[in-house]
DNA sequence: ACAGTTTCCCGTAAATGC
DNA sequence: TGCATTTACGGGAAACTG
């Protein structure tokens, strides 16, 4: 049979998009409490097999959700008890989802709603006699998020974080309706469990802090602080065109993209106010600079230096952020070695010397550097230089903290709920 | 209705790319031999309606072609009189074409053939009825080429010229069971004219003769050589592993959408031999520069300048060629602007001064250059300087002709057919 | 193994809908 | 009109298929 090609978003399970094909697993677990697995396999004259059927949205009341999908393909798929494996039967379903175009006569209803804020779910049925006796086995997935375009994946995997961080209900298809607060120390867990589930490594103390600090200002203790669904994910940052989710999100998928061995060699400060930046470059010798995200623009690093003008006063510099578009040009790695600033016109030099608070830059990013050198005789080889121009008008900036350990964080675990036939989206969460 | 986006490669109208929307025009000439338009206008009582069917392959035998694809949206269309205008009534069509997956069973029949060189058509029926006297209209298009993926597009692409240059029948679907051959003379002109229609500038005599060399070996004159498709399109050129219209294809690209100002300014020479180059800068002064396309690699430009070394030797370096990555991160205008060479680690210095024979660079290129330095405080901008690095061995090189003058194509024109229904694709031939 | 061909689907842009 | 959402499809990559 055919192997169409990837599986929806893998890293993302709970998030299904229209039009793409997604793959579910439906489990029967062996042990469970009414065994029926074990009375089947005792019984020779049955045949293994067990025909299981999806349904999307089985029984939600029409118009309690705004849209209305179905899936494309066969939603039957026979299960075969040969191919047994620790403990569970799995089986992996593929399918499509596609819009069914109703007009919504109760329109008001939930409207207040996000497409990523309504929640749907995936039913399994089974059944089949043995003995005469005729045995239903049914349930259904935990609540997914459609969605028709990747656009709409930090949104919807928001929600998905959000539903799972904050209740244990499996179907809870109106939480939405009056999502609940989440503790910062609720928050500030997951937060770091996904820049650990995604990149390899988690937020430290000081970069929480500041993530803290930036989504409820100033606080003696965040902990116990309450952080609105609506303040996570929905308004906008202050004087800024985004939110707080959105900003946080755009850097993971710069780190993904760009930057993940140098993330994970724990080389990116990243998340350090301005204030502190300053603070930590004051007293570090001239060159010494630090590796912070943008506070201004999506997706953005930056890097702020260090120096010291003839009356002995720290200044500090830092370059226009550099994106994804930017970095798919030049490797960060590469701007960090080749970065030369030009003064009145005056030969370059590399103002990068040390990583704070004091890694020979090479030391630190050498391994990363990319010899773009590609000869190709009969041509000279070509690369690019990052470079900043100066008058001799500089504006002043400032800087964090040292060093940083990674958090471990496991929460929400595969939640499989005690069913007869259990169900994952190929696993609710990463890793 | 819907208006869905916009029709396929609407530069490119005998190709259709599978899953993707196309459009049809259908038009009635009124004043056709037989004026069934003016009979049916002159008499009020019939509807002024004309349903028009589409169907695709319609009567070729099973087994002429390899693929067999229907139409997935409704192939019927009401075509109203009213909207007349020009002398014409059209109607425009928006179809999805799917693959039908037959078993092939004469398998080797055109197995020959790829996918591109398999010649398809789509017909255009309607019937009306007249005071008793039923009237048939029947017509169908060019002949059409499917393919699954843009990568395909250029294959597809030559197929179109090549048939409608060598060729006037309205339906020769095994055409490229054997195809002629074109005098250069002919193909000439179509290359020519395919970089008129799609950039704005024509291939002027010089440009005209380098492709004519590099396709048939140098001749006391083309004119009468003769080309065939397999050379223009399916064999690689010696040595490469791309076709001639593959190479001078991704050019084409390469200008549309990253050279175009600069292409027609009339300033890339473009087509030039390496020994014609030198010829051309050797007796230049020193940072006279011209600008190829590179003949190793598919669609990458790079210039070529003159220097003169102690003992007043002229001395021919070209850059690494430019492709579409590169000049995604940095326009070609900029590139020429910043160039620096950095010989043993000693300041760098601009080697472009003029361009080919003598204008100075800036006043050449000075209004394309892209003034990046996007101020945003507190940040210092920062920009791409492209630059080389040499020891101080150099490699040689060397060049071309003087600047050029246009050539104007207006070769294979609306190709109307005939017929009580005309068709066209879109308009056979861009403008 | 491999080349020709198709499928898949992200990501941008445009269209649509509310 | 503007914003939220969907559709369109180019383009690179993977999968498929003979």
């Amino acid at each position: 049979e055919k192997q169409p090609c990837m599986p929806t978003h893998p890293q993302k399970p709970l998030i299904i998009k229209t039009g793409v094909q997604f793959s579910t697993k439906v489990s029967i677990s062996l042990f469970s409490k009414c065994s029926v697995f074990r009375l089947l396999v005792k019984l020779p004259e049955v045949d293994y097999q067990l025909k299981i059927k999806t349904t999307f949205d089985k029984d939600l009341p029409p118009g309690r959700v705004n849209r209305q999908f179905f899936i494309l393909t066969n939603n039957t798929k026979v299960m075969d008890f040969e191919e047994s494996s620790n403990g569970c039967l799995t089986v992996d379903f593929r399918h499509l989802l596609k819009e069914k175009k109703v007009i919504n006569g109760t329109k008001g209803n939930e409207g207040l709603l996000s497409v990523t804020e309504e929640l749907h779910t995936l039913s399994f049925e089974a059944n089949f006699s043995i003995q005469g006796i005729s045995i239903d086995l049914e349930t259904c997935s935990l609540p997914l998020v459609v969605i028709s375009n990747v656009s709409q994946l930090p949104g919807g995997w928001a929600s998905v974080m959000w539903y799972n961080l904050l209740t244990n209900e499996p179907r809870n298809m109106g939480f939405f309706g009056s999502p609940p607060r989440a503790s910062w120390n609720q928050l500030s867990e997951v937060l770091g469990w996904q820049f650990f589930t995604f990149t390899g490594r988690g937020l430290n103390k000081e970069q929480l802090n500041m993530l803290g600090e930036k989504l409820l200002g100033q606080q003696v203790s965040h902990s116990d602080c309450q952080v609105s669904w609506s303040k996570f994910c929905k308004e906008n940052i202050l004087g800024k065109p985004f939110s707080f989710w959105m900003w946080l999100d755009s850097i993971l998928e710069l780190i993904k993209k760009h930057l993940l061995p140098i993330w994970n060699d724990n080389y990116i400060m990243g998340f350090v106010s301005k204030e502190t930046e300053r603070a930590l470059l004051k007293d570090q010798e001239p060159g010494t600079f630090l590796l912070r995200f943008s506070e201004s623009h999506l997706g953005g690093i930056t890097f702020t230096w260090v120096e010291h003008n003839d009356n002995g006063e720290a200044k500090f510099i830092s370059v226009e952020p550099y994106t994804k578009n930017r970095l798919s040009a030049l490797p960060f790695a590469d701007i960090i070695r080749n970065y030369k600033v030009m003064v009145d016109g005056v030969v370059p030099e590399n103002p990068l010397k040390f990583l704070y608070p004091d890694i020979p830059k090479d030391e630190a990013f050498g391994r990363h550097y990319n010899s773009q050198q590609n000869k190709v005789f009969p041509y000279i080889p070509s690369m690019l230089v990052p470079m900043s121009t100066l008058d001799s008008t500089l504006p002043l900036c400032s800087s964090p903290e040292p060093p940083m350990t990674p958090g471990m964080f496991d929460m929400l675990n595969q939640q499989l709920r005690p069913f007869e036939i259990e169900t994952a989206m190929n696993s609710p969460y990463p890793e």
